[in-house]
DNA sequence: ATTCGGGCTTGACGTAGGTCAATGCGTGGC
DNA sequence: GCCACGCATTGACCTACGTCAAGCCCGAAT
């Protein structure tokens, strides 16, 4: 949120961020001291695969993903760090490695924390605890949801689902709705990679959605994001949610 | 583990938590004051989809199991709970519900712990809230894990995946390693579920690894477990694990 | 013993969906 | 202006895998 004008310590990066909201000041200070602020440009590559995790990564602004990929290839966006979000608290408890790179997914401002810092900060508050726990069980619901959904849908009910999930706002990973219109951030291709699918296929189960009369792709109109922000309006909100299963 | 011999208070089922252990002594007592005793036999269906989430649910003995039904009837289990674990933890931290049914994988003893109760004890100790935390990440970890596998690969490398865990004892559903064997509880189609599969198309799979000298998969012996207790072992695990994919 | 049922295996079959390749379009570079 | 590149779309193809159905084995019940 804050550029970084070097000035000496980053506090109100770290302050801005929802756990750590409502520390007292002389924690937060220990915190920003064990700060390193980084940038990076879409597409950079923060880690890899196996590399040890050694710092909480919040983002300040911009989004981070972590990708895994199957050795023939395939990827299946496993987790999307917007701002405020954080990454890499397994860290915190244990020595561990990512399983997935970990990419920026637009340019984007970053805190790196030291570990040890950051269990300094949490354990002296119950506060940033419930909240850090507050994250972690909202998230892992999500992952289970996904799971699930994986597993047990095929594309065009995991398609329908995701519409639906956007156009209620109940999705992280979608943009602001405006009447019945919802835009994606990203290239389709990206939206393949969540829902565990490719882009043809995507693409093929689109066209079968616009075909039955269920949503709509306008033409970009040359307004609103520049970049490849796609937009799709939901005619039909009820039948997509019969179609996702509930 | 403690039986329920009627004493006023179930001391003993929660101190033995780990996520409550090192607890003081009059926080333990307030919880046990909140905690109710359940027992419930294999298969006992403990929560439907989308029932309010009104408890902590700790497993003392037995497993219990959360699993996501899809409208065409197949099932994806999501997450299985052993002794010690717990259940239901979004219930802490908002009015949620469940997104899947809770099951009973075996003849299971679990305390209900009000949410409340837990909230308070938890911000009470700086190390329960960690131990909380560590549990949420390494679950959240493994979750993502089983994300990228089902939505990146197919069932072969899954299965691969899978048996090499189990022979490394790193997964919590695989039983004891004996020498390179492999024992798993429950019935193949369990597996199945796991593994976001038919049992059929499971059976085939072991079939063609058992057929290239991967795995064999020795008769019953008549030992061990009475129950459906599968045993396979491992005779070419450096391959197994390529296949996987590392 | 006979029967029943549940889990496992196998076969045959159909299809969802992944792969490969060609085309079209819009954008940015030069 | 032109070209090149990235993304989307579409078609053709093919295969992994889910589905349906039959047979089998074994343990439990009668």
């Amino acid at each position: 949120m804050v550029p970084n004008h070097s000035g000496h310590a980053h506090i109100g990066c770290v302050a801005s961020v929802p756990i750590f909201s409502g520390l007292p000041h002389d924690t937060l200070l220990q915190l920003a001291a064990a700060v390193r602020h980084r940038e990076f440009r879409r597409g950079a590559l923060i880690a890899s695969y196996s590399d040890p995790i050694d710092n909480l990564i919040v983002v300040a602004s911009g989004r981070l993903r972590v990708v895994h990929t199957s050795p023939s290839g395939r990827e299946q966006i496993v987790r999307e760090v917007g701002p405020g979000e954080f990454l890499g608290e397994l860290g915190l408890v244990a020595a561990a490695r990512y399983d997935g790179d970990v990419i920026a997914a637009d340019d984007t401002q970053a805190c790196m924390l030291s570990k040890d810092a950051v269990r300094r900060a949490i354990s002296s508050s119950p506060e940033a605890s419930m909240r850090l726990i507050e994250s972690l069980a909202r998230r892992l619901a999500r992952a289970e949801q996904v799971m699930g959904d994986l597993g047990a849908r095929d594309v065009g009910q995991r398609l329908a689902a995701e519409l639906v999930r956007a156009a209620q706002g109940g999705c992280e990973c979608s943009g602001r709705r405006e009447s019945n219109a919802v835009v994606l951030p990203g290239p389709w291709s990206e939206m393949a990679a969540r829902l565990g699918t490719t882009p043809e296929s995507l693409s093929r189960r689109l066209r079968t959605f616009e075909d039955e009369g269920l949503i709509s792709r306008p033409a970009p109109e040359a307004e609103s994001d520049p970049d490849g922000a796609r937009r799709v309006v939901i005619i039909d909100l009820e039948r997509l949610r019969e179609i996702s299963g509930l």
